[in-house]
RNA sequence: GGUCCGGUAGCUCAGUUGAAUAGAGCAACUGCCUUCUAAGCAGUAGGUCAUUGGUUUGAAUCCAAUCCGGAUCACCA
């Protein structure tokens, strides 16, 4: 059991006992002891003096007493302070945590159990290449699943496709205007850019043609809607819904050069699916959802034949569900597909990985969910996350602004690259060795920079920073762990040989941070909220590098004390490892 | 206008079930490589926690009002 959670249990016996209270856990206050003062962990004493009228100096001396007399395997001795009670823990206790865990490589790992989860995330349109904001709902998404894996939820990936409608027709009129017949292998173009090119260059076009119907005289609405290539764009949409061979042909084809695309991202920076769904084979799922609404009540139907919920007492609006013309709407889709997945997966929990101005509609499908008493409505989770902006402000494809993302992780390898041949360390590496490092440093510094901050905020993407290999970023972890191995190469520690009984400060302060991994680990999936980690493992990274400049491991000044240290190194380098790994980063042996 | 989210050091962020002198990183400045990787370590400087009032033994954290910024309220997705 966690220390801190062992710590609450027995102070809970003891303040009942001496106290005569009926105190329970959740009256105790206990918190890692500030660096300033002597001490492991603290119990602060205010809550009680408060609610039972005592006096701090005398309860806490009575606490203090009786926990260190009757549980002095645990408790060394305790310093009492203005109402705060500070415990020093035996170093036998932290110690033996450390025999236990050190060989176990799965430290942190729950037992799995039957809970299933679903965690939809990426959910790209076909129409351009990925951009920093998939990125940060890539990684988002991919190490929430990943974190929930390791404490043993059953999780399936999975990934909606917006691959059909209106946008998609868009950079297909272009094509068929522009391209003469042109494809990515002919270009030699990555697929999913080369289709985000012919949906620029309908922009481009319409914007021309819209200005033409102003200048002749047309209302901008009308010069919009009537510009040649729109009204083209539109007859495409029908005949792609009425089945037409040659649009669907056309429709196919460039998809796929989009999904090869996209197929080349996802590996490179290493997301990965179980379960994709495609929009063109689900939109008109949730049609049935429209008679069962209508049939108990929740929904109604407007003169016009539309048909709509009323969530005004709820504090919302009017929500339109299905169009007078008989089509479903965003909404009525992904109620669709929730109730698919639910069929499929049986799933307690789904969580949908989206950034946070759909906040509202999530919201809605919850609500309407619930009116329509699905069991699992109350499993939906919207992990909202805050866009990503830049120094100069919000990121806009008008404006060419938009940061993409293969763009930005081949930059990353060039500044990675540079960097190490600067340092020059690892001079003896075959160039494929080197192109690994490169990639591994580059997706570590990318992804850790998106992952360190809460995900609920914005952030503010700043080039310069990001490509930081200094302080708060994933390659300084891992140099830390590089720092690890580089001992480890020489001696791992023999479980057969004695190791000191004794721990200096560095030593303990790495170890007692250490023994806290599964509860930040419990504490990241239960706040869907990976920085918790990336906080963490930048904590246990500093910790081990101020033990490192003080105390020598190789050199240690007995075999007993080498091998205590030996013990420390690898239980940390386990730490760091698990903790990028379910970041998503890997880290290197040398760099 | 309604609803929701945010405002903490020059910059980027932690800290918000109330608790000790509000913490990191970057940038600035000062030291430390003949010793396990200096992509490191140690230190200095930097704050009216948006403002005002309230609750409390105790408020960045809770409440109210105000100011500023953002999202959303489509027969778009």
């Amino acid at each position: 059991m966690l220390l801190q959670n062992t710590i609450k249990l027995i102070l809970e016996e003891v303040v009942k006992n001496t106290l005569n209270l009926p105190i329970t856990k959740d009256e105790l206050v206990i918190q890692r002891t500030k660096a300033e003062f002597e001490g492991d962990y603290t119990l602060v004493l205010f809550g009680l003096v408060k609610k039972y009228k005592l006096k701090p100096d005398e309860i806490g001396e009575q606490i203090g007493t009786t926990a260190c007399q009757q549980h002095a395997s645990i408790f060394k001795s305790f310093n009492l302070l203005k109402g705060f009670l500070n415990f020093s823990l035996q170093d036998q206790c932290l110690l033996d945590f450390l025999e236990n865990t050190y060989p176990n490589a799965d430290f942190g790992k729950a037992f799995p159990h039957t809970k299933r989860v679903m965690v939809e995330y990426s959910s790209p349109n076909t129409n351009k290449p990925l951009h920093l904001g998939h990125l940060r709902n890539i990684f988002l998404g991919w190490s929430i699943a990943e974190l929930l894996k390791e404490r043993g939820y059953d999780v399936t990936k999975s990934c909606v496709v917006n691959d059909r409608g209106i946008h998609i027709c868009k950079s297909m009129i272009a094509w068929q205007l522009f391209a003469n017949g042109a494809t990515p292998a002919s270009t030699g173009q990555k697929g999913d850019h080369f289709v985000g090119d012919y949906y620029v260059k309908f922009n481009d076009a319409h914007k021309a043609q819209v200005e033409e119907g102003l200048a002749a005289g047309l209302s901008k609405e009308q010069a919009e809607r009537e510009a040649p290539i729109m009204k083209a764009t539109q007859q495409l949409l029908q005949d792609w819904e009425a089945g037409k061979k040659e649009v669907l042909e056309l429709w196919n084809r460039m998809n796929q050069w989009v999904y090869t695309g996209f197929e080349e991202t996802y590996t490179k920076i290493g997301a990965d699916f179980d379960k994709t769904y495609y929009e063109s084979q689900t939109y008109l799922l949730g049609k049935q959802f429209v008679e069962q609404g209508l049939a108990n009540g929740t929904f109604y139907k407007k003169d016009d034949g539309s048909i709509w919920i009323d969530l005004t007492e709820e504090g919302l609006d009017e929500k339109l569900v299905l169009r007078k013309d008989g089509t479903s709407v965003y909404i009525t889709q992904d109620l669709g597909l929730a109730e698919q997945k639910f069929q499929e997966y049986k799933y307690e929990q789904s969580i949908y990985v989206i950034a946070d101005e759909q906040n509202y509609h999530m919201k809605v499908l919850q609500l309407i969910l619930q009116k329509l008493n699905k069991p699992y409505a109350t499993g939906i989770y919207h992990l909202s996350y805050g866009m990503v902006e830049l120094p100069s402000g919000k990121m806009k494809s008008r404006e060419g602004t938009v940061v993409d993302a293969d763009d930005l992780i081949a930059e990353m390898i060039q500044v990675a690259s540079a960097k190490t041949e600067e340092l020059g360390k690892v001079k003896d590496f075959s160039s494929e060795e080197l192109d690994k490092l490169y990639q591994t440093l580059a997706l570590g510094a990318l992804k850790f920079y998106l992952l360190r901050v809460d995900p609920k905020k914005k952030m503010i993407f700043n080039p310069q920073e990001s490509i930081d290999f200094q302080g708060f970023t994933g390659p300084f972890i891992q140099y830390t762990y590089a720092r690890i191995q580089s001992i480890l190469r020489k001696e791992t520690p023999a479980a057969s040989l004695p190791m000191q009984k004794h721990l200096e400060k560095e030593e303990r302060d790495l170890l007692i941070s250490l023994e806290q991994f599964p509860a930040v680990l419990d504490q990241a999936v239960t706040e869907h909220n990976p920085s918790v980690v990336a906080l963490y493992v930048f904590t246990i990274a500093k910790l081990f590098n101020t033990f490192y400049t003080q105390h020598s491991i190789m050199n240690a000044g007995t075999a007993e004390i080498r091998q205590l240290r030996l013990r420390l190194a690898m239980l940390t380098a386990t730490v760091i490892k698990k903790s990028m790994s379910l970041l998503g980063i890997e880290v290197p042996g040398r760099m």
